[in-house]
RNA sequence: UGACCUGUGGUGUAAUUGGCAACACGUCUGACUCUGGAUCAGAAGAGUCCAGGUUCGAGCCCUGGCAGGUCAACCA
């Protein structure tokens, strides 16, 4: 079962797209239907732009009463894969979306595309031309010079008719031919210079196999397939804009009825540090800089799932960032707010410590351990409480430890009295070095009055750190992600986009310590390690070595706080 | 110098038939906290690309500029 829910906390905005719909639907135009489709390629993982389009094609469809189909636009066998099928089938389903019954591939049209080309050539609007690729486009002129005809374009129908044939029986070469579109070759659109509508592939196709050899251009596929799975609004990003015209074209050639589809373009998501361009991620996971495109610092949904991000959030962030036809880059920290915000709300919180320091509580007896309640998540009374171990060794955050305090520091220094946040209040009376002078231990002794974290005489503490039980705790690996970017817009670099790559994007930490409630954590399960920030379990974690991914950190309000001092 | 598209605080979006430019992120204050970067309270920050015009009144309408983007793959 898919979550088909959507968050609605805020009413969704209305945007240029709902007016254009809304339009439309006044008009009654298309018997008053709303029906989209997502149509990925399959030649790579979903990212976080393709999720700003999944949202939209289905939000749309939920809010007007229709329908959104899935499909494969697989028109190109030699960049094509069923492993990149399966793993856009999985993220479309675990960001919540639906499309029942409704998948499609551009490849079951393959038939009815080829029959559509042969009613053309019939027509006397579509014509095979012998030249190749580097004449072909030298006739095409530029945008601001109108291009000339093929000497090929005043074939005969049925010259054109058995050539075709010839073409699709495999008779010819690949690149010595193609179908044209016969369509006006001085038009100041490029689009419209009698485009190539078929080209000979002897490529394997991922679903037809071999049966084809000759396989249809985007601009001849789309349309088209638009409209035989009655989509009503076709909706794809602002570099298809200069395409509408063609996309009209050949759906006029093919109408049979009122029924029209419209293209309605948008733009694309780009986010501030972040790489999006498809080629550069399948760069980064060909060449290894990643450990594959679920590594939790691609911006893939399959990394950012990883990572620890929710459908949820992401299903709010694309909410607020709105749809325009504005070209410009969101600001990740806008992302991150949005999974930090759901995830405070739900996430477990859990102590844990990251650099431990060991605490030896000389007055507490050996041996002997106890239980204390532990808020389960402040944010949610309803998430209750768990019992958490204390006994005489503890481990606390190395850097809640000072032996020289400057004079804003309240955490923990020789004699100084701080909480151990649910259990007691401690004070510090001797710091242990080894050879080097390093602080290998503490030793404190404790108030058994202030069980549960109040003393019966009402004096104060200054902080409250977090700490584990060192018997108890759960030895773990943690990893700490950062931004696999150093430069702001690392995609608009187009060759040297790696040498903006960021040595420091992922840190090991080997040997942190958690609260033994982790054991019962399953992957993806995620967690608010008190002030370090969200964490989930990573898939790749075994019972014998858990690993905790890094979600997001917590805003580092609290560090300005103690530079203040 | 062709066609098409776009121009609102640092960023992203709003603004009924023209009516005091609103919201969110970010930034900065302050308060409260048995973690907090949470929460609460508050502040700064744009006069809407420019110039004319219509109007009592223009971000919205008109005219002319300017700036940016897209298009010359047998990719999608």
């Amino acid at each position: 079962m898919v979550d088909n829910s959507v968050n609605n906390e805020q009413q969704k905005k209305a945007n240029f797209i709902h007016v254009q719909i809304e339009e439309d639907l006044k008009n009654g135009k298309n018997g008053k239907r709303v029906h989209t489709r997502f149509p990925p390629e399959p030649n790579g993982y979903l990212h976080i732009g393709h999720a700003k389009s999944i949202c939209l094609n289905f939000g749309i469809a939920q809010k007007f009463d229709g329908k959104t189909n899935l499909r494969f636009d697989d028109t190109n066998p030699s960049k094509e894969e069923t492993e990149y099928v399966e793993s856009i089938m999985n993220d479309v389903r675990w960001l919540g979306f639906d499309w029942e019954d409704r998948l499609y591939y551009a490849s079951d049209f393959f038939q009815k595309l080829h029959d559509f080309a042969v009613q053309l050539i019939k027509e006397g609007k579509a014509y095979v031309d012998d030249q190749n690729a580097e004449v072909i486009s030298s006739q095409k002129g530029t945008p601001t010079r109108p291009g000339e005809e093929s000497p090929y374009r005043n074939r005969s129908v049925d010259e054109n008719l058995d050539l075709f044939m010839k073409m699709t029986a495999g008779e010819f070469d690949e690149g010595s031919c193609v179908l044209r579109a016969k369509i006006n070759m001085a038009s100041p659109n490029m689009h419209m210079r009698d485009p190539i509508i078929y080209r000979i592939m002897k490529a394997h196709h991922h679903r037809t196999g071999d049966k084809w050899c000759v396989y249809p251009m985007y601009d001849f596929a789309h349309g088209q397939c638009d409209y035989w799975e009655g989509i009503t609004h076709s909706i794809c990003t602002l570099e298809f804009e200069v395409h509408r015209p063609l996309y009209d074209w050949f759906v006029d050639q093919l109408q049979d009825s009122d029924y029209r589809p419209r293209q309605i373009e948008f733009a694309r998501l780009n986010l501030t540090y972040t790489v999006m361009s498809k080629r550069k991620l399948l760069q980064l996971v060909k060449e290894g800089h990643v450990n594959g495109w679920d590594d939790p610092r691609m911006p893939t949904i399959s990394g950012l799932r990883r990572r620890g991000y929710t459908a949820e959030s992401i299903r709010n962030f694309s909410d607020r960032i709105g749809v325009t036809k504005v070209d410009g880059v969101i600001d990740v920290s806008l992302l991150e707010y949005s999974v930090r915000e759901h995830l405070n709300k739900t996430a477990q919180r859990v102590m844990g410590v990251l650099n431990p320091l060991k605490v030896v509580i000389t007055n507490y007896p050996e041996n002997e351990s106890e239980e204390l309640d532990a808020i389960n998540n402040p944010e949610d009374p309803e998430m209750g409480s768990r019992k958490v171990p204390f006994s005489r060794e503890l481990y606390i955050e190395r850097d809640d430890f000072m032996e020289n305090p400057p004079r804003k520091f309240f955490r923990l220094s020789p004699g100084t009295e701080v909480r151990l946040r649910y259990a007691y209040f401690v004070t510090c009376n001797d710091v242990v070095k080894d050879e080097n002078g390093e602080i290998t231990e503490l030793h404190c002794t404790y108030d058994p009055a202030s069980k549960g974290g109040n003393s019966p005489d009402g004096r104060k503490v200054k902080a409250t750190l977090h700490w584990v039980s060192a018997k108890h705790a759960v030895k773990s690996e943690v990893r700490l992600y950062d931004r696999l970017f150093s430069d702001e817009t690392p995609d608009g670099h187009e060759a040297d986009f790696l040498e903006f790559m960021n040595p420091d994007s992922l840190q090991i930490l080997p040997e942190c310590y958690l609260e033994p409630f982790v054991k019962n954590a399953r992957p993806l399960d995620h967690f608010q390690f008190e002030r370090l920030g969200y964490f989930n379990l990573d898939f790749d974690s075994t019972a014998e070595k858990p690993v905790f991914n890094r979600t997001v950190p917590l805003k580092d309000s609290w560090a300005k706080e103690q530079n203040k001092g």
